[in-house]
DNA sequence: CAAAATATGAGGCACGTGTCTCAAAAATAA
DNA sequence: TTATTTTTGAGACACGTGCCTCATATTTTG
């Protein structure tokens, strides 16, 4: 049997335009545009008879057209810490790498340090922007009162904003990143397998538990802990502060006051410094390690069979669909729903 | 320290122009739309001048309006088995969602059933494409000589044409999918994770082995297996035919055969029908279960615990990265490279 | 009822590029 | 040199929408 078919091609295939519209709602193309800019001073008679012959038609704006006209641009600035550890040097790797990839589109990404452990300047940052300088907002920053006053009144100002990686949960806006008690829990079903019904403690090592960020996910890993691997103790964070020195004086300690530690779980997004250092005091090969976040360091970890696993978030897709979504809100798109989610990734060796 | 900065506006974001270019190389935005379009009749000098202004201004064609200009649209088929498994159903629903999303950007998606098992209706489907139908071609078939090179005569005849999920290796062009030897792998290094020092055999059931791609899953799984877990055994693979009745026989037969059991290694995407034999038979609860790809059965089945891991290709990514690689070619975009690689994801009860 | 306020229409220009045509200039051949 | 061919320029129109002005039509108010 011969599978041909043939397309509908040509006019059926043609989309309706503003003219078409007018026509078929028996207005002007002055009136079309009124409806469609939501502008004032049109009878909600009118206003109706528009919308019906919109959903007849099956119109969809012409975005392209539409920017062109208003000559659009996406100019979107990437408010990130200024601490550079290796995750955060991937998302500026993805970002300037972006900037090519969505040149075509009209969009511009700009990069911003902000000290995310003072909310003040990073409020005075946020009341910098105007909605003449930028499009759109992507910020990555700890919840505080103030920065979420901030990020409220830079969306009344016009500008999308968009928490980045880290959740403003109050903010009840969508963001993009991942849910990181899930991403705990992961990490320690993942640790379980991989401890295979051994006993003992897991050893858990974090920059800071400070943040929402780092208490949830350490909630989701106890909690999955607790339910599902009973025979294995989650000990107390070990917090490094991202200094070399107490890290390595706090991970030593604790090696010894706990001779019965099967894993190791490394929290943070940085897991160089705690790795380096595990592996200078050289475990036992059964210790499993499970870490977080792809970088340059932790995949060679994890070829080297020194890492067992890593759970992770996308970089590359953490920076695209911000930049997707910032430019759905400012094209007024609607929902973008489950599309976009960031998924939370278990790499191993061979999915890497 | 207030973290001001001001962004650079107006003119220097205002992207150049053809006009532009045509002031900085000296010459008429006819020629320069002569160079920009590859036209005849334009002396080398010439050609030089314009690229040099190309590269000082950093112009980039504003896509947009060129599509405007040329009416441009994106009509693309994505031509797929008819054979109706749960994954197939998943793409062909984010094939369904993407005509919404992607609606904005003029982007049509049709669907077409193939016989993939006849590699002669296939090629005749392909031959009767023509680029006044349709701009693009997502095709799911197995490697075929004929298939081969009707594809490669679609792309002759101007169409952006693109193996999806099955790969044509032979054709050297870039596709969408995953690297199934890889995901055989990660499947075996989860399901021996799982496994747990325990020593025994693995059942492995498959629709069919015919095509390339089970083949490579089958021996990335069995490679991993050989070097990673030597306590355990992969049978040889039970083929179902996609026939349940045969299917709980061969299964049956295969468990009564092989009493050392400890895992089952669901290769196939269809896993439904094994799942739901498997789950009739109770076998003991220590008993590995994997298989691939999320779909409603394997999604509840993994909650449930009855699954204990999933090695999947996210459809929705599957679906869209094929857009937009399409659309890429048609665009006459430079590299997509590693942006869009579509990653082999494990699934776990945490991160669903 | 007229006067004022509101609603709608007609039309034009702009955005950046593609695609024509026709004329002029430059290079090449005879 | 002149004749011919090749290369370039100038200009116009189109694409679909946004945005503006001004005039006219319709409704509301006093």
């Amino acid at each position: 049997m011969t599978e041909t078919k043939v397309f509908p091609v040509q006019e059926s295939m043609q989309r309706p335009t503003t003219k078409d519209l007018a026509k078929a709602a028996g207005v002007s193309r002055a009136t079309v545009d009124r409806v469609l800019n939501r502008r004032e001073g049109v009878k909600q008679g009118t206003v109706d008879r528009v919308n019906r012959a919109i959903q007849e038609l099956g119109f969809v704006r012409n975005v392209q057209a539409a920017n062109l006209a208003k000559s659009q641009r996406y100019r979107f600035v990437f408010a990130l810490p200024k601490s550079g550890d290796q995750f955060l040097q991937e998302i500026v790797r993805h970002i300037e790498e972006s900037r090519d990839i969505f040149a075509a589109d009209r969009v511009w990404c700009d990069l911003a340090h902000i000290d995310e452990n003072d909310p003040h300047s990073v409020a005075s940052f946020l009341r910098s922007l105007g909605e003449d300088q930028i499009e759109g907002l992507a910020i990555m920053a700890p919840e505080t009162p103030q920065v979420r006053d901030a990020i409220i009144r830079v969306q009344e100002r016009g500008i999308a904003a968009l928490p980045f990686i880290s959740n403003q949960p109050l903010l009840n806006a969508d963001w993009v990143g991942v849910d990181n008690s899930a991403a705990g829990a992961t990490a320690a079903l993942l640790l379980g397998q991989c401890v295979g019904g051994r006993s003992g403690s897991v050893m858990v090592i974090s920059e800071s538990m400070t943040s929402r960020d780092s208490l949830e996910r350490r909630r989701g890993f106890d909690q999955e802990l607790i339910q599902n691997f009973p025979d294995i103790r989650g000990l107390p964070s070990l917090e490094t502060y991202g200094n070399e020195e107490r890290a390595r004086t706090i991970i030593s300690a604790g090696l010894n006051s706990n001779p019965d530690i099967v894993a190791i779980y490394v929290m943070s997004s940085e897991a160089r410094i705690p790795l380096e250092i595990l592996d200078d005091l050289n475990l036992p090969k059964s210790t499993v390690k499970i870490a977080h976040e792809r970088t340059p360091f932790t995949e060679s970890a994890l070829r080297a069979g020194s890492l067992n696993g890593l759970v992770a978030q996308d970089a590359g897709h953490l920076v695209r669909s911000a930049i997707r979504r910032l430019k759905g809100v400012v094209d007024k798109h609607r929902s973008f729903g489950a599309q976009e989610k960031i998924r939370i990734e278990i790499l191993l060796r061979t999915n890497l």
